[in-house]
DNA sequence: AATACGGGGAC
DNA sequence: GTCCCAGTATT
């Protein structure tokens, strides 16, 4: 009964919401933005990003490609350099995919339709909504983690908004309350109402425009809303890291398997169940077999224990440095021998690079 | 329908 | 510690 449609509460809602906004001014860089490389560009940054994280991200990478053809000209390495730190180095990858694929097979000139725009990788229904109604007034509603908890406040939705029928009961509702007449306008609305009002944790009720008809405020559900069904499991890995080293140089490696933190770089690893490895069992790895083999070093440290929570995983690193008599010889270009001083170049996972601070 | 995929900030 | 963030791709 309270998941029904009421014209006229959102009417009101609507009208609200316009108010509320235009009293609650939000500078973004990315505001009024016609161009929709920009656009494009700021969206995937934000994804699962706060604003004020993907900031910085988001001006180093219009100062270095202003245009979709300079990104689309980068070196891979470059982008992911650009991105390290950032989290979800999928959404890289992508960017570099699609501007390449504007760049080279349209002319430079990005797709005006809002199936056009999804159809392109790193591309789901929010951020085609946000590119197509922000860059050519589309009347495409967005719906991101904002607009669930809204609506879910002020329209009392119980339906868990990670299920299935909850994606498509939210997508509803957002598509008939966007305002047609100005959707990119209406759009950026509801995501900094969702921001600055009507925020996850102690959201202002007091001082509400929807206060007086916001289902979750009359019924004290502010708290419980909105409703997410799945909680995640983490799963423990240890990492054992094997930094080879030789006159000044180290040993980088690649990431290129299905796992985490793909297209960047760390070390050889030789990963265990158990948290506490000794030499012997590293010594019998098949890593330490390929790369060292009868190179015996010389002598050898074991870094701290370093600890990074992702987000299906928890990962727990030693880093054990090796000084090598010998040069290598390698015939993998998964691995690459680079000066310390030059590791600058290199996008590197969060431990990694707390570790390389500490070295 | 579930799961994987980062990192940081707020509490 | 938990939760969430201008989500998407894959299985």
């Amino acid at each position: 009964m309270e998941n029904n449609w009421d014209p006229g509460l959102a009417g009101q809602f609507t009208a609200r919401l316009l108010e509320w906004k235009d009293a609650t001014p939000r500078p973004m860089p990315w505001k009024g933005v016609r161009d929709p490389y920009l656009i494009w560009l700021s969206e995937i940054i934000l994804q699962q990003t706060r604003v004020e994280q993907g900031l910085p991200y988001f001006e180093r990478f219009r100062a270095r490609f202003p245009t979709v053809e300079s990104l689309a000209a980068a070196p891979d390495d470059e982008v992911f350099k650009l991105w390290e730190g950032l989290g979800y180095y999928s959404r890289a990858r992508n960017l570099l995919e699609t501007a390449r694929y504007i760049a080279g097979e349209r002319g430079g000139k990005f797709p005006e339709t809002y199936e056009g725009i999804k159809a392109m990788k790193g591309i789901g229904p929010y951020t085609a909504a946000a590119v197509a109604s922000f860059a050519f007034d589309l009347p495409h509603a967005v719906v991101d983690g904002n607009v669930y908890r809204v609506l879910a406040r002020v329209f009392g939705l119980v339906t868990p908004v990670d299920s299935t029928d909850g994606k498509r009961l939210f997508s509803e509702w957002a598509q008939k309350l966007l305002d047609i007449a100005a959707p990119g306008v209406y759009n950026q609305a509801i995501m900094d109402f969702g921001a600055i009002q009507c925020k996850p944790a102690s959201p202002a009720c007091g001082q509400c425009p929807m206060q007086s008809f916001c289902r979750a405020n009359q019924t004290g559900k502010v708290d419980e809303l909105p409703v997410k069904a799945r909680r995640l499991a983490k799963r423990v890995r240890y990492f054992h890291y094997l930094v080879l080293r030789y006159e000044g140089k180290l040993l980088l490696r690649k990431r290129t398997a299905k796992d985490i933190w793909q297209h960047l770089y760390d070390f050889p690893l030789v990963e265990s169940e158990q948290k506490e490895m000794d030499l012997a069992q590293l010594q019998a790895s098949p890593a330490w077999k390929t790369l060292v083999g009868k190179n015996s070093p010389m002598l050898f440290h074991c870094s701290q224990s370093f600890q990074q929570t992702l987000s299906h995983q928890h990962i727990i690193a030693r880093f054990w440095e090796f000084d090598l008599p010998d040069p290598w010889v390698l015939d993998d270009a998964e691995y690459i021998v680079e000066e310390r001083e030059n590791l600058t170049k290199f996008a590197f996972p969060k431990i990694v690079d707390w570790y390389l601070k500490k070295l």
